[in-house]
DNA sequence: TGATTTTATTGACATACATCAATTTTCAGC
DNA sequence: GCTGAAAATTGATGTATGTCAATAAAATCA
């Protein structure tokens, strides 16, 4: 088994594939070597791809009117990122996505992945799946938002990612509870005194 | 073509079917008339189903912990709705799903979903299209949520849905936007002012 | 290691929105 | 059309979070 075969059973690993079917697929994925504060995706951009998180750490943040960022999402290792809505409608993003640290990712077309559901009808599972989850932890965001302060929505964020702390940057923190810097440095300093 | 065809042809517009197909999916599909206010999904129930809103309008909402409601998502004719994330992920619910006004629907079971995807491969693909199209419409939400004031979410969800307000309750409105009624009021009384 | 830049913290004050209570308006059922 | 209940509005006031400015701490790099 030569690297790339472990890398696919790596990134599917819920499938097995005969060897044609891994070379297929192969053929579709390229591998991207990035450095810290790497932007590989604009506004305005076209949105042919999604991408892999092999390791490392990214980012997808939209910029307002006022020219306020606003994260949407952090992608660590085996997640999947990309700007979802473009890419699904193929219209222009609206997010940018960026290297928060160094990584390794794999990047896959939009045109590869519809060919490759043909050929491989469990892919179209396996994404269908990805998609359920992820329309599953959105929808518990919009909840969050919802439902809670800016302090609980902190809690629980350290709680779903609990290293991520480590990695990114406060105010990339604070721009995806939807808060300001200032904010969540109070809201840190209080829950250390209690 | 009997009614249950020309229901099957409506749902699912963009797909052709053999006779035999119709069949198979008539046998899964089960027609719901449903007076104004009933509650067909509760917090902690099994959600078994999905609903697809032939016409009427329906809402699922969340309770949090101090009792209050936040409206996730509001259907109308030709959406589908349930509570996903307890679907997708077979646990139990945390939404409630009502009817807003008097409704026709129709139910599908998990288990005929995932049933039909093995027969009919296309239903496969139909049902990713509508998820990637849902996901997208709560990434939106999201952005919005961190990027807009309270009125120009109100504006842009009446643009989205310009004839809802005859339906809905004001409160269902704030509810969904996350606000009070007071604020929705209050924006509203200023919107008609200018 | 020290210099420089970036990031985080703190304080004073502003503001959007919430809360509570009192009316007013609208709606549903008789 | 009348009546009571539900929904919406309005006013007074409270609070979480934002804004702006200053400073402190941490990270980067020559």
């Amino acid at each position: 088994m030569n690297i790339e075969n472990s890398i696919i059973s790596e990134i599917f690993k819920e499938i097995s594939f005969s060897k044609k079917e891994e070379n297929l697929i192969e053929n579709k994925l390229k591998k991207l070597d990035l450095k810290k504060g790497v932007t590989i995706l604009k506004a305005d951009d076209k949105v042919l791809n999604q991408y892999y998180v092999y390791n490392g750490c990214l980012r997808t943040y939209f910029i307002d009117k006022s020219g306020k960022e606003h994260t949407l999402q952090f992608a660590i290792n085996d997640w999947w990122i990309s700007d979802y809505t473009a890419f699904f409608t193929t219209t222009k993003a609206v997010m940018y996505i960026e290297t928060i640290e160094e990584a390794t990712i794999y990047q896959i077309s939009k045109k590869s992945m519809e060919d490759l559901f043909i050929e491989i009808p469990q892919l179209e599972t396996f994404f269908r799946k990805k998609m359920e989850k992820a329309f599953a932890s959105f929808q518990k965001r919009i909840l969050a938002n919802l439902a809670q302060s800016a302090k609980e929505r902190y809690v629980s964020f350290i709680n779903t990612y609990p290293n991520i702390e480590q990695t990114v940057k406060n105010y990339h923190i604070a721009s995806y509870l939807g808060i300001t810097t200032e904010t969540l440095s109070r809201i840190r300093k209080e829950m250390s005194l209690n």
